[in-house]
DNA sequence: TAAACATATTGACATTTTTCTATATGTGTG
DNA sequence: CACACATATAGAAAAATGTCAATATGTTTA
C-alpha cells in the first residue's frame, strides 16, 4: 500500500475513537493537562494515558511536562495536513490514482 | 458520548483502513464496479464486499446495481459534511466543548 | 528522605476488526 | 431452464483494540 494511505489512516485511526475525537475537540481551545481531560470522562487514568499516547504517536497532539502535570495541545500543522490530504483524496485531480494500475506495494 | 462524536467516528473508522481510504480515492474520479476495484488489490472478493459494505453503511459511498454489476460512487455531501465537522472540531469556536462539563451521555 | 500527587507501564481479558474459505443469491445468456 | 458470472453472506480464525486493576516512575513538598 502506498505510504500516503498508511500515514493518513494512522491519523484517522487515532481520531476514529469517539472519545479521542472528543479530546481533540476539547483541545481546540488550548492546552489541557491530563487531569482536566480525565475529569471530563468516565474512564480510568490508565485508559486516558493510553488514549493520549495514541494521539501523540499519531503526531496530532503534543505533550509537555510542567511539574507533576503533562499538558497536551493540538499539532495544528498535522491536523491541517490531514484535512488537506483528505480534500485531495475526496476530489478528482490531475495525477489521480484512478489512472493507476494494481497496487504492488502491499501493506 | 454526544452523537456528533459517535457519528463522526463511525465515518472516520470506515476510512481509517488504508485499503478503504484508497478505494475512496479511486472513486473520486467517478463510479466503479466492484470487479474493477477488486483488480486493484490483492484481496479476495468477499473481503472487498465486506469493505464496500463498511463504506456504504457509513454513508459515504453509494451503490447501485446495473445488471450483474454493483457500481459504487462517493456520497460527496457526506464527505463534505465530514470535512466540515472536522474543521469545526479542530478549531476554536464560540459554543465550545471546552466550556462544557463532564460527559453524562455515555457511549 | 518520605509521603503525596500526576502520569505511565504491565499484564490480563473482552470486544472488535480483518480476512479467509465455502456457499448462497441475484442476473443475464444460450 | 441450466449455466456462467458478479456479488453477498456465513462461519471461523487471527490480529488489533479498548479497558481495567495493579504497580511503577517522575515530581513536588513537608
Amino acid at each position: 500500500m502506498e505510504p500516503i494511505y498508511k500515514e493518513t489512516s494512522k491519523i484517522l485511526k487515532a481520531i476514529s475513537d469517539a472519545k479521542r475525537l472528543r479530546i481533540v475537540d476539547m483541545l481546540s481551545c488550548g492546552e489541557l493537562c491530563a487531569c482536566k481531560i480525565l475529569e471530563s470522562f468516565d474512564i480510568t487514568q490508565p485508559t486516558l494515558s493510553h488514549d493520549m499516547k495514541v494521539l501523540v504517536e499519531a503526531g496530532i497532539v503534543n505533550d509537555r511536562r510542567d511539574g507533576k502535570n503533562i499538558y497536551y495541545s493540538l499539532n495544528m500543522e498535522k491536523l491541517e495536513g490531514l484535512l488537506s490530504k483528505l480534500n485531495v483524496m475526496f476530489y478528482e485531480k490531475e495525477d489521480c490514482i484512478c489512472n493507476k494500475k494494481k497496487d504492488h506495494h502491499r501493506m
